[in-house]
DNA sequence: AATCCGGGGGT
DNA sequence: ACCCCAGGATT
């Protein structure tokens, strides 16, 4: 039998596309890229690494028209790295309210101080690694865009990008394929544009290269992409993985005092929503146990006795992998109280508004 | 390697 | 109403 020779991680699974694929590449995204609050000012002045930053944590799982409003607020509270790194976590996750996956705001403060500490904004993606928050992804993409560093940034604009030019069949939801995409790419990324690459690549596969219809007829690789050549476009990438998804049921109270403002209660710092107010709720089997259940939860938090629930509404609201099903109850209070403990809080609309920092859970049902 | 983290957009 | 999208941390 015949020995096979163990491929190396710096082994490609494929060639480099044809000379003159990065240069079509360039010219299209000099011709085609968009006016982004986060590429100004240009980088042929300089980029500024921490506007880099911010807007590539912004960008993880959220879409650029989504974040722009966000992370223009976010750098006029907090311009610079040691605003961020003197806020406190309750104006970051405020700042960051709505956006989802909230530990990206709490590790984005914990990175700043530790930078602080550090004396300089690390430079390379190695270093950038270390910081909590930032992986191999937004490690290489702050090197390159904001420090022209030799690294690349593969997201999944870029591992869509590469499967289709290249018709891959592979699995990118493994990460020894991301690998060996990032390898690939580091075989012909233009030695001195390394930023502008990367950024292309994702703006191809943000404005072009698209999941669903994408608009081969003005890709500037229409020529050379083995997938439209082959007909398997809408068959590229490949992605195994599936997410189960389980439904929880929960009784929730609308609880006011006599000056109308609302209780809430501040979510543990870890989990679901960790950091993050909510209307007081339980999760129950059905719901007649959870109209008794959140009753008895409010008496015993509050220590004082409420009124009978009144039945206000239903909701839904579905994460990745769970369906909150909300049942809302409002309850009365004979006389006003004061919670004991500062996780528990009667918050007026000022503060909703501009401190609390509330899950879109919530406040889509609160509106 | 598998699971946990939100929320928005397209169809 | 349903489907698709997606980095990093944790286990």
């Amino acid at each position: 039998m015949k020995q096979r020779i163990k491929h190396t991680t710096s082994s490609t699974t494929f060639p480099a596309p044809p000379d003159g694929a990065a240069d079509a590449l360039l010219t299209w995204f000099s011709e085609n890229k968009r006016d982004l609050p986060f590429r100004r000012p240009a980088r042929t002045t300089r980029a500024d690494p921490y506007r880099v930053w911010i807007s590539e944590i912004m960008a993880q799982q959220t879409q650029i028209d989504t974040l722009i409003p966000y992370f223009e607020r976010f750098i006029s509270t907090l311009p610079t790295l040691d605003d961020l790194a003197s806020a406190s976590e309750e104006t970051v996750l405020k700042l960051w309210e709505g956006l989802g996956y909230y530990s990206r705001a709490r590790n984005l403060r914990k990175a700043a101080i530790q930078i602080q500490a550090l004396g300089h904004f690390p430079d390379t993606a190695e270093a950038l690694a270390k910081l909590p928050g930032i992986g191999p992804y937004t490690a290489g993409a702050i090197a390159s865009l904001a420090f022209n560093q030799r690294a690349t940034a593969v997201d999944g604009n870029v591992l869509r990008v590469a499967a289709r030019l290249m018709d891959s069949p592979a699995d990118t939801a493994l990460p020894a394929v991301r690998k060996s995409v990032s390898a690939w790419l580091l075989t012909w990324m233009p030695k001195n544009r390394p930023g502008d690459f990367n950024e292309a690549l994702m703006e191809l596969g943000a404005l072009v290269c698209t999941p669903k219809s994408p608009s081969c007829l003005i890709c500037p690789w229409w020529d050379i992409c083995l997938s439209l050549k082959n007909g398997t476009v809408d068959k590229r990438p490949v992605k195994s993985k599936r997410t189960k998804h389980r439904t929880e049921k929960i009784a929730a109270a609308v609880v006011t005092d006599s000056t109308g403002r609302l209780l809430i209660h501040k979510r543990p710092d870890t989990g679901l929503l960790a950091g993050l107010w909510e209307l007081p709720n339980v999760t129950a089997a059905n719901k007649k146990e959870g109209a008794a259940a959140i009753k008895k939860h409010l008496e015993a938090q509050l220590g004082a006795a409420v009124s009978d629930p009144v039945f206000l509404k239903n909701d839904r609201h579905v994460f990745t992998h769970i369906t909150w099903q909300i049942a809302v109850y409002r309850f009365s209070l004979e006389a006003d109280v004061t919670p004991k403990d500062d996780t528990w809080v009667f918050a007026d609309r000022d503060d909703l508004e501009q401190r609390f920092p509330l899950p879109t859970a919530f406040s889509k049902l609160l509106s």
